[in-house]
DNA sequence: TCGATTTTGTTCTCGCGTTCACAAACTTCT
DNA sequence: AGAAGTTTGTGAACGCGAGAACAAAATCGA
């Protein structure tokens, strides 16, 4: 479920706050989603919960870490060091969740040898040796659109599985390979289109007034 | 709708390749939708295209950009000038499709002056005048979670009705003001979440074997 | 001008996810 | 011990969006 790292979350911020239990209510709040929403999700893991009591914090957020995958460590490897690939590789939220940026790859030879966040950028074609020597087997996407698609099929052919991709671009890949996708600026066009709703309902308002 | 940005994206594109005219068909597989889906969407705004013919590139790409307000420039403000916003300030499209950072704003004294993308680094303190003056709606948090959520109050409070969020916390604000959320971990966490089970089904597959 | 063909716009149905509502189970108080 | 009060887990209804299927409209060829 996409909803898990929210419920993870949210747990991580109860058990620093110093709660030891909650009710599905209280995390329901927490994570900003219905109640029963969250105990269905949480009843498909398991009965991790007490009725009259509620849920243990840290043994919940044990058993959705251990479900996640969250409880190892995965190896990921980021590809187009520009603004965005520099902010990625620094992005401490990564490391804390269990993700080590094990190769920053970059087909721009200029950028060769820089040290960003304390490891060296590569060339883009040592991408299948470090693939096989970590075990990697997610990816990430940082380079313009026209040279995402060549970078997800030579990611697939060296073993990756699962890509993050954060050029807008969409990607045709196997079926076997899972593509997540953020879209920086489609989330500001979103919003803009609802002020511009706002803008033009105003405008008719004040027409017929 | 959240998918007009994706359709406008297809259409630039298609209309950089010089194709005047294309089908439902056409511009579905390019936006990596069902044909059905776009049509009914693209009806939703209007009927622009022709029967037998289908959809001219340009025009309906006017009639979106149009709907979704991105015929006009959008003034925004960052708040949170770390790693993720020195890379929101530089990432280019964001001006290529409409939107100008016209502040930049951070709470760290030490950060005040810098200049990141041509523009200035200026205290929190100054956004409401900022909001003001350019007529600012749409503000972006790039802070820690902790800020985020007095961030968000500040920001409703000078005036600001939309709201990209980059920090991982729900924010609470009022009815009319529309926040998005994007969580850079969050789908990291949801593609390992993929290979965990793909690991675990593996797993039990031979052990059953 | 008329039929054949293509493609849009729209209706209808299906399936999924969300939410309500309630029974089971656990705690606490008397 | 038993009753009262909580809270989980889940069965059932509701609503919404997605996709299939079809009718309306436009072009093209004879």
């Amino acid at each position: 479920m996409a909803r898990l790292p929210v419920y993870l979350r949210a747990l991580t911020t109860l058990s620093e706050a110093g709660t030891g239990v909650c009710s599905s209510e209280d995390l329901a709040a927490a994570a900003g989603v219905n109640s029963a929403k969250l105990r269905k999700d949480l009843s498909y893991l398991g009965s991790y919960g007490t009725r009259g009591v509620g849920y243990d914090v840290d043994y919940l957020r044990y058993q959705i870490a251990r479900e996640m995958g969250a409880t190892r460590d995965w190896p990921v490897v980021i590809v187009g060091i520009g603004n965005l690939g520099h902010a990625l590789a620094n992005y401490s939220g990564f490391r804390s969740r269990g993700f080590r940026v094990v190769a920053l790859l970059d087909a721009d030879g200029q950028r060769h040898g820089e040290v960003v966040a304390g490891v060296v950028v590569r060339p883009f074609a040592d991408l299948r040796a470090i693939v096989r020597e970590h075990g990697v087997a997610i990816g990430v996407i940082a380079t313009p659109a026209a040279s995402a698609q060549d970078v997800a099929d030579q990611m697939v052919d060296a073993g990756i599985t699962s890509i993050l991709n954060f050029a807008p671009t969409v990607l045709n890949v196997g079926p076997d390979v899972a593509v997540s996708k953020v879209d920086l600026s489609k989330e500001l066009q979103v919003l803009a289109y609802h002020e511009q709703r706002k803008a033009a309902s105003h405008e008719t308002a004040t027409e017929t007034a």
